[in-house]
DNA sequence: CAATCATATAAGCAATTGCTTATATATTTT
DNA sequence: AAAATATATAAGCAATTGCTTATATGATTG
């Protein structure tokens, strides 16, 4: 997949609110089951369903089956496109702007 | 204007692949006029012109007249709210990682 | 195997988006 | 002031999005 794409797709799903609240509340909880997520969720089941595959297609989140249950995780290569693209533009900031697209790498 | 509501439309902005090309040949340009940004677009003036309206909007692109041109230059704080938010997720990359955040409040 | 629990998919719908063409508003030039 | 140039706005439209309810699939338990 073209990297142009990915970086699309990253941004497309991390745009939506909803969405990213279910990323975030993924991030603070380590791990965690869809059951969990849809607890305290705003909206239903399914959405929450929906999203997890959105993040999922993105590279955002990992899952981990365990019986019925699938835990969450985030994928944290899959912000790689967004830190990567941000990186052109550390000189906007300051010349002290950590080099991520580096660090990033080594990070593998 | 709260913080996510701005991330989100930082995120929503640049989610667009036209749009975030535009933004683009602006860093690129450093300056660049209106007309010179549709000139070399895949769409209309009128599209070109919407999705400035969007960056400036976004708090991602700054203008500056001159006579009938109008010259854009990207407002780097704009990319904050994304740098900021990126910067809540950097444990999962390194300890290394630099403290965007941090970075960001010195560059001002 | 039947019932239950966890998650996913399907279908439909209102809202949003990004584009187009047509037209309006500035600003400059002649 | 009239014509030309640069940009913005309006209106309309097809495509996409995010949600819902209803239903299907997967996995465990009794």
């Amino acid at each position: 997949m073209p990297v142009a794409t990915q970086l699309t797709d990253v941004l497309k799903t991390l745009a939506d609110p909803t969405r990213r609240a279910v990323f975030e509340r993924i991030a603070r909880e380590g791990e965690i089951a869809a059951t969990g997520l849809v607890q305290g969720s705003k909206v239903s089941q399914p959405a929450v369903s929906q999203h997890l595959r959105a993040l999922r297609d993105a590279g955002l989140v990992a899952e981990r089956r365990e019986g019925r249950h699938i835990h969450y995780r985030i994928a944290p290569k899959g912000l790689g496109p967004l830190i990567d693209w941000l990186g052109h533009y550390e000189t906007f900031w300051t010349e002290r702007f950590a080099n991520l697209e580096r660090l990033l790498k080594e990070s593998e």
